[in-house]
DNA sequence: TTAAATGCAAAGGGTTTGCACCGGA
DNA sequence: TCCGGTGCAAACCCTTTGCATTTAA
């Protein structure tokens, strides 16, 4: 007799959703949905993969990606690119919030709320721009290292 | 007797640069700049290669990435990602820009100067951060697509 | 029962690499 | 001559697709 753990908050439901929808709660499915649950905001879908893997060696790649495409008809996550242009995925509800990316010190680091805010009035001034500020890391230097030099 | 054209402004020495550097100028490198030169700004790898493919068929595209990771070395040239990701290079000299991308029409169009500023200062009332607007698109929706729903 | 999901294998696109040969300087 | 560059092929990574089989509902 397997003790079946429950999924956290957002997650509780998913099965529901699915199957509201027509569609299916698998095993699959929920290891996907346990490693998004682990994740702090964000992860490449490759490194995704792997985790699904570590998790259950009989993971297959295109069950993942396909589940990730249907999460996010679903609404639960959202992809974008990450610095290197490589796919990556953002768990939702959350904010709204966009990566920072440091080319010199390599960390990646999210905007705070107000932040974002800034950030979307000065592009609003750039013609009328609704920035979509999930979808992107943005690159440049934190203070530190542009600081030094 | 073959006529060879000059190399527009900026790639007119290209050909001294590199050998200054011990490097040399070939007829695989010329078609690489012709195209580069012939480019608005901005061309994605694969685009360039497919262009140098075009303008002689027996371009390889090793030959086409090799060049490109020499001239970006030169400084001649910088590498970003686009909308979706995949590389793209931006030809220098010229004012750094950004791209903006509007995910609703597809179309994609430069940040002028004045936006740049107000943009690279938003970023920089979060933490510091020295925004390096060239090497993304920003992905979002234009006005004309934001204001009708 | 039956349509949705899976597993598997294969293809796909874009990019990189190893290596023998070629050719600028 | 000599080292940098090229061509070619193969590998690479990430992601997608086709199809027969399984399985949730």
């Amino acid at each position: 007799m397997s003790v079946v753990e429950k999924l956290p908050g957002q997650w509780a439901t998913v099965g529901d959703r699915l199957r509201q929808r027509g569609l299916r709660w698998t095993p699959q499915r929920r290891t996907v949905i346990e490693v998004l649950a682990e994740t702090d905001g964000h992860v490449a879908a490759a490194e995704l993969v792997a985790r699904c893997r570590s998790r259950n060696p009989s993971t297959i790649p295109s069950t993942v990606y396909r589940t990730l495409n249907v999460l996010e008809d679903l609404g639960l996550i959202r992809h974008g690119h990450g610095a290197d242009g490589r796919e990556e995925f953002h768990v939702l509800p959350e904010r709204e919030h966009g990566h920072l990316h440091c080319t010199e010190c390599g960390s990646t680091w999210e905007i705070d709320e107000s932040g974002a805010d800034e950030i979307a009035r000065a592009f609003r001034g750039v013609d009328g721009f609704e920035i979509d500020i999930g979808h992107v890391t943005v690159v440049g230097r934190c203070r530190e290292c542009a600081s030094a030099v």
